[in-house]
DNA sequence: CGGATATTTCGGTAAAATCCGAAATATCAG
DNA sequence: CTGATATTTCGGATTTTACCGAAATATCCG
């Protein structure tokens, strides 16, 4: 932690604590962030010591973001050792992280509930009440994943376009949805 | 637990497990689910009894999720007791959760990245890369923080409405970004 | 093959988060 | 005020998670 400077520091250790609130180790938060300011790809050992931890920690770790696909190897001529970047556009990123969510957190949640919703139509009447929460809930993560499925078809530079006009959206809206 | 449905069992039970990569305890979101499941108000013993969670445990998940503002109590005549429901209409409780954690989460972030600009700037160069990519950091969050601001304005009912035209939004999109 | 280097696996410990239950506090009715 | 009910606080037990470091495995070179 002692090669790098005070800005890469403070914005490491940021990004460590905000892993937090996202399920994501402090140390794998680290490591992403590391390879994120890195300008070359490093090897498992450098990121060993610029972080200060344990080097079985850090194959770990590299494991975790190479199977949310934000982290890729590469190798140089005449060197065995594997190096690591991340993606170097941060949009990418970003879409990346989402897909893994939706796959791990949203689908699921869709199978139980539309699972949930045929129980109660074959076996009689819950709780009516019950019944129309759960078809809202189910209504809710069906549309957000189909309008997230729509988005991802949009190429990642007229998405970044799309949000810097974000300033004209309310214009757009109440154009688009006027009818 | 076992005054609860099967099906209630069930999405109460993969609540529990989906909090967990939220970064909420299983208890907390299994509180929360029973309580928008449940078409009244409840009192935290019943929530206790419920879900065989100790009753100190509640009243600390029940403050939690007071604190995120998906939840509020209310109260009965000639009953003494606190009951508590969460809004029912699952639009807005989206909402609520994402301008929560654009709160503590973007907000913190833009502002170190912010500072870690200028530090750069003012104290001569750091590495010209690693200064790029803070930028565009900062950037990104910057953007998705103004989009972020716009789409909070939308009314639920018209954005419910995008949404579920999603699938015409490829074409949208073309129209809107032709120029 | 034999040895050097690189990476991963894994058992155990340290640290953190979660949760319980007893005690303290608050609130209200009579 | 007193007792009954409701709620919160808090110390510590339990469980989970994160992490280290030694050993095992894999990879490559000569």
């Amino acid at each position: 932690m002692d090669t790098l400077t005070p800005v890469m520091k403070k914005i490491i250790l940021h990004w460590g604590e905000m892993g937090s609130s996202w399920g994501i180790s402090r140390t794998v938060a680290q490591i992403y962030a590391l390879l994120y300011l890195s300008p070359d790809p490093i090897t498992a050992d450098e990121v060993s010591s610029s972080l200060g931890i344990a080097r079985s920690t850090v194959s770990t770790g590299l494991h975790e973001l190479q199977s949310w696909g934000v982290v890729k190897v590469s190798h140089l001529l005449g060197d065995r050792r594997d190096h690591f970047t991340t993606m170097n556009d941060i949009w990418e990123i970003f879409r990346v992280i989402l897909d893994e969510r939706k796959r791990r957190e949203i689908d699921p949640t869709l199978a139980v509930l539309q699972q949930s919703v045929l129980e109660m139509q074959n076996q009689g009447m819950e709780d009516v009440q019950v019944e129309e929460r759960v078809n809202n809930m189910l209504d809710f993560f069906k549309t957000v994943s189909v309008a997230y499925e729509q988005f991802e078809k949009i190429p990642t530079e007229r998405l970044r376009d799309i949000l810097h006009m974000s300033s004209k959206l309310s214009t757009i809206v109440e154009q688009v949805t006027r009818d």
